[in-house]
RNA sequence: UGGGGGAUCGUCCAACGGCAGGACUGCGGACUUUGGAUCCGCCAAUGGAGGUUCGAAUCCUCCUCCCCCAGCCA
């Protein structure tokens, strides 16, 4: 053991590495407490790797815990679906599987503790009296009149709300704090609602719920939670999760410590907002390849790993963030590159005819399956008379700069030769190109001319015979503004119109007719793509899961911006 | 006019009284059988005013700006 400790990444990991040298805990307990009412996103993933990575790299555990206090609001198909993505994203609760609602029976006899202690009382204002007693952030509130019912009529009203005696809304169990307190929270806050709702562990045993702020604190002190993590918003709420600590007889003493949520540009991380792109069908369910839900991420091809390594490098702090969404589309192609098995596909193809290639011949080319990866191997590649080159790679008039194929012009094809475009063909009627007529030249297989000429472009192709079609669905950022809904107020002003274009006259090369759904390719000069789940053998589809840089259509779009 | 937080390159994060550093982005260049990748370089910041100190992003005072809180949601 160093004795010289390394410096934490971050206030969060200060305060573990200083609690634990100064012996205030054995080992350390974090836990990840989603709700179950919609799907996580890449902000819970800061939240997940923060508390998972916290414990792995000081030796401690981290619970997964779902905070269900609200059956309302909460399905067992977002539990499923939450566990799956939490796995999916690389962490392991192992035994660790816990509810709030496991906890009901034990925090109700806190609650007894407090009415008991004169900590709490029944209060039966209505809901609009409730909010109406609590003043407003510059004036003080009221005490309500209910505030100083006599401990057995406490005890009496709270047993009975349990029973089920009382409608919704009739009662509540209420802290009693300080009214006057300038924390709104610290307002004699509610403890316990009736709600005669059928919650999804629990059915109908209960009709009394307790709410976050209660619940919360008992939940992690009943596991033993010595750093309890949540985000800014809830740094209010810390008196109140420290007063529920004080005045209960729990285990031990659990501290809250607040850090700053993520925020991404292009995109929108609010749950209310997400449901209202599903919603309202402007992306086509949860998974939607465009959302930053864990489940869309997984469907367009991000690797758990890179999304991981985001993580690691976004850091945590205090302060309001809008981090590039750059960043997240990097660490995607930085793993990508490592991992992802190349392949050549054409995803607008454009005929070309080799002229003085034998008709009926078949060639096959050895290709590389991953040049960052020599122990990926290599496979063979089919090569003919007719073949499908992407029609971007060819410009009748080419300007400065552009080195792909041209009248006259001479380029390699990858693995293959080099080739000379003799002729452009057109539809008689339209003008538009409809084929090329290229010689090859027999002495350049492999692709180096013996007489040392070079050639200034390679281009990946396909052979017309051998291609298997696929559909491709090019994605892009689902907003076109980094920060959707700041010059209009609403959002979906900002909606990308072109953050889904369908391609379905694609051509893939043949190594690729068993791919599966999840599998991750680069097809070459072109980007990442990822087989969707709609892919069949025989009609595969990818999704584009990231780009590569292509210096060309940057030029492009820098000489049109120009003009 | 209440309470709680926060201000460091365009963005995110560091620097814990001692040369403001890294990453992303952007812009150049080298290399290249992916115009990919890789490599090299450049641009670029301590919100403001005072004070303490040999020395301040860091400590003190005042100011300015931004965010959160008035659910029987979490």
């Amino acid at each position: 053991m160093s004795t010289r400790a390394v410096q934490p990444r971050d206030f969060i990991r200060q305060i573990v590495a200083d609690d634990l040298a100064a012996g205030k805990y054995q080992r350390i307990i974090t836990r990840f407490p989603p709700e179950p009412n919609g799907y996580l996103h890449i902000g819970h993933a800061k939240s997940i790797c923060l508390n998972f990575g916290i414990a792995q790299e000081f030796g401690g555990v981290c619970n997964l815990r779902f905070d269900d206090t609200n059956p309302i609001k909460e399905e067992q198909e977002y539990v499923d679906a939450i566990m799956a993505d939490v796995r999916w994203l690389g962490f392991d609760w192992e035994d660790r599987l816990f509810f709030a609602s496991d906890y009901f029976q034990q925090m109700y006899e806190y609650a007894l503790h407090l009415i008991k202690t004169g900590k709490a009382y029944v209060c039966s204002l209505s809901p609009e009296e409730i909010r109406e007693y609590r003043g407003t952030l510059t004036e003080p509130g009221k005490e309500s009149p209910y505030r100083n019912r006599p401990v057995e009529e406490n005890l009496e009203l709270f047993q009975r709300m349990k029973a089920g005696e009382f409608p919704d809304g009739a009662h509540v169990l209420r802290a009693k704090i300080d009214m006057a307190s300038g924390n709104l929270n610290l307002r004699d806050p509610v403890l316990y609602r009736i709600l005669h709702a059928r919650h999804h562990r629990t059915g109908d045993t209960w009709c009394i719920y307790p709410l976050y702020d209660f619940a919360h604190p008992l939940s992690d002190a009943l596991e033993g939670i010595t750093h309890s993590l949540c985000t800014l918003e809830f740094e209010d709420h810390r008196p109140l999760y420290d007063w529920v600590l004080e005045n209960c007889p729990v285990p031990c003493r659990p501290r809250q410590y607040e850090f700053a949520r993520l925020n991404l540009s292009y995109t929108v991380l609010s749950k209310r907002k997400l449901v209202q792109l599903v919603q309202e069908g402007h992306v086509s369910g949860w998974d939607d390849p465009r959302l930053p839900t864990l489940s869309g991420m997984r469907r367009r091809g991000y690797p758990p790993a890179a999304i991981r390594r985001f993580c690691d490098l976004i850091g945590v702090g205090k302060r309001e963030n809008v981090v590039d969404v750059a960043l997240l589309e990097y660490c995607v192609r930085e793993e990508l590159n490592r991992t992802a098995p190349r392949v050549m596909a054409v995803l607008r193809p454009l005929k070309v005819v080799l002229t003085n290639y034998p008709e009926g011949q078949v060639e096959e080319l050895e290709a590389i399956n991953n040049p960052e990866d020599p122990a990926a191997g290599t496979r063979p590649v089919p090569f003919s008379r007719v073949l499908y080159l992407e029609r971007d790679d060819f410009l009748e008039q080419p300007p400065k700069k552009f080195y792909r194929l041209a009248p006259g012009r001479e380029v390699r094809l990858r693995y293959a030769y080099f080739i000379r475009c003799e002729e452009v063909v057109k539809h008689p009627g339209t003008g538009e190109i409809v084929e090329l007529r290229c010689t090859y030249d027999p002495a350049t297989k492999g692709g180096q001319a013996p007489d040392g000429r070079k050639v200034k472009a390679t281009l990946h192709w396909v052979s017309a015979a051998h291609a298997v079609p696929a559909e491709v669905r090019l994605y892009d950022r689902l907003f076109a503004a980094p920060e959707p809904g700041a010059a209009t107020g609403n959002f979906l002003d900002d909606l990308n119109p072109g953050s889904l274009e369908v391609l379905t006259t694609c051509w893939v090369e043949p190594s690729l007719t068993r791919a599966a759904p999840g599998e991750i390719y680069q097809f070459e000069r072109l980007g990442y793509f990822c087989v969707d789940r709609d892919s069949r053998e025989g009609r595969l589809v990818f999704n584009r899961t990231a780009t590569l840089k292509d210096v060309w259509a940057k030029l492009q779009q820098a000489q049109q911006q120009e003009a």
